[in-house]
RNA sequence: GUGAGCGUGGCCAAGUGGUAAGGCGCCAGGUUGUGGCCCUGGAGAUCGAGGGUUCAAAUCCCUUCGCUCACCCCA
């Protein structure tokens, strides 16, 4: 074997091509009906964009962006994440000047150089949406909702969503000073990772999986207890919205994320397996991303979700989805006279509207059978016999039985079978 | 970046020192123009790569590459 998709990318062969029609159509589906409208994006930006918006001493644009200079000296990313090209699109296209909030969606392939592993890639593909221009936490809420329904109609179930506040400018350094002096106490009881994380970022603390960090963990204390007035009232109503839309969620104090620009609501969505939890959707708002790329402070709310992650759980969930239809019909040849004459035949039915394909020049068993393995629901048969009378064997691969149609007809009589 | 497991034809997979089973799939036949079952035959493997030990290596040793899983982090 010489070459190999390079690490952490994949092909998606066309027996799996229903699981993306299905993720794929029913976002655009959910996505509209919600109100959002799509918008695409380049798949590379200007690299500082990326280390405006996500921050540059995370983890994501520290070690884990795909950046390059182009010819033209220009240092370029490929999109690390959605939220920061999205807001860049809304300022250089003036969207400030339309009836606010705008309601943004978008599907398309994310780049992070990382390790690989299961449901993780080095390329892969996120729906995402962002409602930006409206501080109020219904619109959070209408967030959630979307990515809660669309998982709905996809078919998954066992999943639960997380809600956590962390705050603002205001009220987040109180809390993070309150958090260290909390750890500092303890600190000879942490893992080594969070030994580095104390003085980097305190906040990830709260998500570490090791096993002699929980007991901390679950005694540190809480975002959502140390809001400012602001805050937490925003904080009270979204609990209280999600409520009425009727979406179970779960507080989280834990639920923390690795994006430096989020601001009060974060929220995940996640399936509950046995062990570690693998997060479906992840988002929250960001107040003050868009002030910090340029533009006039502006809210937003927004998630994004991997749509591989959504299909390993469609399969694990062995949730029905439906085949594409195959090819309907497979011009079966005789003769040379018979493979012009097929040739012709299928190309006709093509034009017809009927999926058609011509057997390959071999003997008529192996065409017949090819015809069956193909997922044909009809063999049209031609040859000599036929060519003298100006009609082809139509055969119902189903039923066999076969009758013979006048040349003219076959399109018209196969559009007529079931299947159709 | 750290740790663990694994690499035998397109896929699955025996074989742990004596010179590559089997199954699936693919191709061709089973008489004269007909599939899905059955039967027969065929193609297809430098045993991930390089080096070493040995009379002899897929099997032992070293190196390397790749894959998978976990950690970090994230979707």
């Amino acid at each position: 074997m010489q070459f190999q998709a390079p690490r952490g990318t994949f092909d998606v062969l066309p027996e799996d091509q229903k699981y993306w029609r299905l993720v794929t159509s029913t976002a655009e589906e959910v996505a509209s009906r919600a109100g959002f409208r799509r918008l695409d994006t380049p798949v590379f930006e200007d690299s500082a964009l990326f280390e405006r918006g996500v921050g540059s001493t995370t983890d994501i644009i520290e070690k884990e962006t795909y950046s390059f200079e182009d010819r033209g000296g220009d240092m370029l990313t490929l999109r690390a994440e959605g939220t920061a090209p999205a807001c860049r699109a809304y300022l250089q296209h003036g969207m400030r000047n339309l009836p606010q909030p705008v309601r943004l969606y978008y599907l398309c392939p994310v780049f992070r150089y990382e390790r690989p592993q299961s449901g993780r890639y080095r390329q892969h593909n996120q729906f995402g949406v962002e409602i930006i221009g409206e501080s109020d936490a219904s619109v959070d809420a209408d967030v959630i909702e979307a990515g809660w329904r669309y998982l709905e109609t996809v078919g998954l179930s066992d999943l639960t969503l997380y809600v956590n506040s962390i705050g603002d400018r205001a009220c987040r350094p109180e809390y993070m000073r309150e958090l260290r002096s909390y750890y500092e106490g303890h600190s000879e009881r942490l893992c080594a990772d969070c030994q580095r994380r104390l003085d980097r970022n305190a906040l990830r603390l709260l998500d570490c999986k090791n096993d002699q960090c929980q007991p901390l963990i679950d005694e540190a204390p809480a975002s959502f207890d140390h809001l400012c007035d602001e805050c937490e009232a925003h904080w009270d109503r979204l609990r209280k919205y999600l409520g009425i839309i009727g979406l179970d969620f779960q507080t989280e104090h834990r639920l923390v994320r690795g994006l430096d620009y989020y601001t009060r609501t974060v929220f995940e969505i996640a399936p509950q397996l046995e062990g570690r939890t693998v997060t479906i959707v992840g988002g929250g708002r960001y107040d003050g991303l868009i002030e910090e790329l340029g533009g006039p402070p502006t809210p937003g709310v927004g998630f994004g979700m991997g749509l591989e992650r959504v299909i390993y759980n469609i399969k694990r969930e062995e949730v029905p989805v439906s085949e594409p239809s195959p090819t309907k019909v497979v011009v079966v040849h005789l003769g040379n006279a018979g493979k012009s004459a097929g040739l012709k035949l299928s190309s006709g039915l093509r034009r017809s509207g009927i999926a058609a394909t011509l057997a390959p020049p071999r003997g008529m068993r192996s065409q017949m059978r090819y015809a069956a393995n193909s997922g044909a629901t009809h063999a049209v048969i031609i040859g000599d016999n036929e060519l003298e009378k100006g009609v082809a064997t139509v055969r119902d691969l189903g039923r066999s039985e076969q009758a013979e149609i006048a040349l003219n007809y076959i399109a018209d009589h196969l559009s007529k079978q079931d299947g159709n």
